[in-house]
DNA sequence: ATATTTAACGAAAACGTTTTCGTGTTGACA
DNA sequence: TGTCAACACGAAAACGTTTTCGTTAAATAT
């Protein structure tokens, strides 16, 4: 076995000095032609390639990318490091991606890992556990080291920083229109409890498309879901939830659900019931994941564009930190910003499949 | 805006040397208690921490391991990395991940980019183009120059490495038996091109079970669909392939499936020609994903236990990156094995749902 | 009073680069 | 022959650590 070889080695086999070895593998014309040539074919030969960590340490930069994210098991967000490891490594950078959990804690003790300058800056989307916490204060102590931040997803103005989004304020609009469209006269939602950022701008989206078509929200026609059970491995509770919702009013005739897990238990509980989808009963969800896609019929939903946020987060990371290179520096002394923070809509889009007419 | 703190500025701040500093940091009983209790608290206040990076370069090890995947949008992939993401920052690692996109090319770029000093070692699943290609030389490449590579899942001989599979063919023989005993009298198999070891291997199985119970395999009662189209994307070809498969088998009462996109299809396609399952025929798929628990009905399926894979993963190349410490990297130079390479095999394990009786 | 230990600290090397700034040798030119 | 530029290269600093090995002064032993 050969360990990578090093400059230093390069220059004692050769008998010349690092700085000349260095020269001539960057063409430097301050060496002679006769050494280059020798020097590069000696370090093609022994397959050199400069080591990262101390390039790392020399540039004061690591060219990766840290992304902090709630659970990675899920359809969302793994598309949304798809999209930014797309972009992320067409620009030379790579990702590191550190899981929080859903947890407060783990969220600082990742961020406090990545920003010792292993990675260059941040994109993240904050835990549940955080948001209910309201309590931001290790975001803003690493923008404060001078470490850029994008946050996707779930974001939150206490923090200065880029941000990407989707719609969903209009998504869930468009999507309760939908179904008023459709002939649904009784609309039920089916949400999540309101610290989540996204489940609450999806619940006034439902209540708004209900107003400006002259309908009235009906309290009992909403099933808020507590999601700090684990919902995936107690299916039971969620379906038998919704089972009783759906008997305690029974003339629903559409259901806009926050998310494709409850949008698809709800049609499996609906058919268990005895009602046919979409003829007695039309759902909407969100999120354009695995489950909509394949579920049986499949499911209508509002696609939130996962890998379209990545790579809008990657970018406007990037371009931050590539601007900072060219500003060299001083503006941050002189604390004056290089650009205004960029808040970043991504557009939703409907799309439909055999649980709407 | 604070930069970062180091040690060489609170050794200016406080008049003192570097070296006393970090002596004083980790409390070295050099250093007297006075300027110890100083520094600690001056560092405290100013929130030192260690850089990462300098560290890396000085101890020659990086603390971080490199994960290389075909896709990250799978459900089986994601567990994995969830496991492995589990036990190293367990043991005090970082996780870097790479795509290789199914490409051999991406692959070898990838670890190209990694193998230069970001990381100390790699877990990874080959791409389907390099198992087709079977050119496997970059793998070896970089075992050669001294960092430890663990394979999971598709795993290939060539390689010699740490390896953590599951018990494919078993599985398949399985669940196959399974049909078998719940009586199923014509079992068709719904399979992949053979260059994917997996597929290959769970075929194997079909075949084997079969046998075993005295029944004859039929080669019109396999289908191989060829995955080299984005069949996520392209669903409808599959549907009319499994459409037409089953036409022109129109006794089959059981299907074994090599993943779980071909059995929901296939529970699809039956239900859409009147087929009810389980009671006219009964499915049963491979990978315990979103898809088998909440299809409609529910899947039965074989559990690949993934998060166990790649806690296993972890584990094996966490404990072969801390043996060479402790060797002290003599045993490398006289080409002496520390330990030799584990194939770890993990226990696949059938989940009863709704699709068999 | 001298030798030796101990306490408390600093200097410097090392990890692997890149880059700035010499420095010595050559050749040209006056 | 003396001056100066051009050429080709090396030394050293820097990035931020840790650690080994001094070094100095005071304290102790002889």
């Amino acid at each position: 076995m050969k360990r990578k070889i090093t400059l230093k080695q390069i220059a004692k086999e050769l008998d010349v000095s690092v700085s000349t070895v260095s020269k001539a593998l960057s063409n430097s014309k301050e060496i002679s032609e006769d050494t280059t040539q020798k020097i590069q074919a000696f370090a093609k030969l022994y397959n050199y390639k400069p080591n990262n960590i101390a390039l790392s340490l020399k540039n004061r930069k690591t060219k990766t990318i840290g992304i902090l994210i709630p659970e990675i098991v899920h359809h969302f967000f793994s598309t949304v490091i798809r999209g930014i490891e797309r972009v992320a490594n067409r620009r030379g950078y790579n990702v590191i991606v550190g899981l929080s959990n859903e947890s407060f804690t783990k969220e600082i003790i990742n961020m406090e890992m990545l920003a010792n300058g292993s990675i260059d800056g941040f994109i993240l989307s904050i835990s549940k556990e955080t948001l209910l916490k309201q309590d931001y204060h290790h975001f803003n102590a690493t923008i404060n080291q001078g470490m850029p931040i994008v946050m996707f997803d779930r974001v939150v103005n206490e923090v200065d920083c880029d941000k990407v989004i989707v719609d969903d304020l209009n998504g869930a609009v468009k999507a309760v229109k939908k179904l008023i469209e459709n002939d649904c006269k009784s609309i039920a939602l089916i949400t999540t409890m309101d610290y989540v950022s996204v489940g609450r701008l999806r619940t006034q989206g439902y209540l708004e498309a209900l107003q400006s078509s002259g309908m009235e929200a009906d309290s009992n026609m909403i099933l808020k879901i507590d999601d700090s059970l684990d919902v995936e491995n107690h299916l039971e509770v969620l379906e038998t939830e919704i089972a009783h919702f759906f008997k305690s009013n029974p003339g629903i005739d559409g259901v806009f659900a926050v998310n494709e897990l409850y949008a698809v238990t709800a049609m499996k509980v609906a058919r268990k019931l005895g009602l046919s989808i979409p003829d007695d009963m039309q759902v909407i969800g969100f999120t354009d994941g695995v489950l909509s896609k394949h579920a049986t019929p499949s499911l209508t939903t509002v696609s939130q564009h996962g890998q379209k946020m990545g790579e809008q987060s990657a970018n406007l990371l990037i371009d931050r930190l590539e601007a900072e290179d060219a500003a060299g520096e001083q503006y941050f002394t002189n604390n004056v910003k290089k650009r205004d923070f960029i808040k970043m809509v991504i557009e939703t889009e409907i799309i439909e499949r055999e649980s709407t007419k």
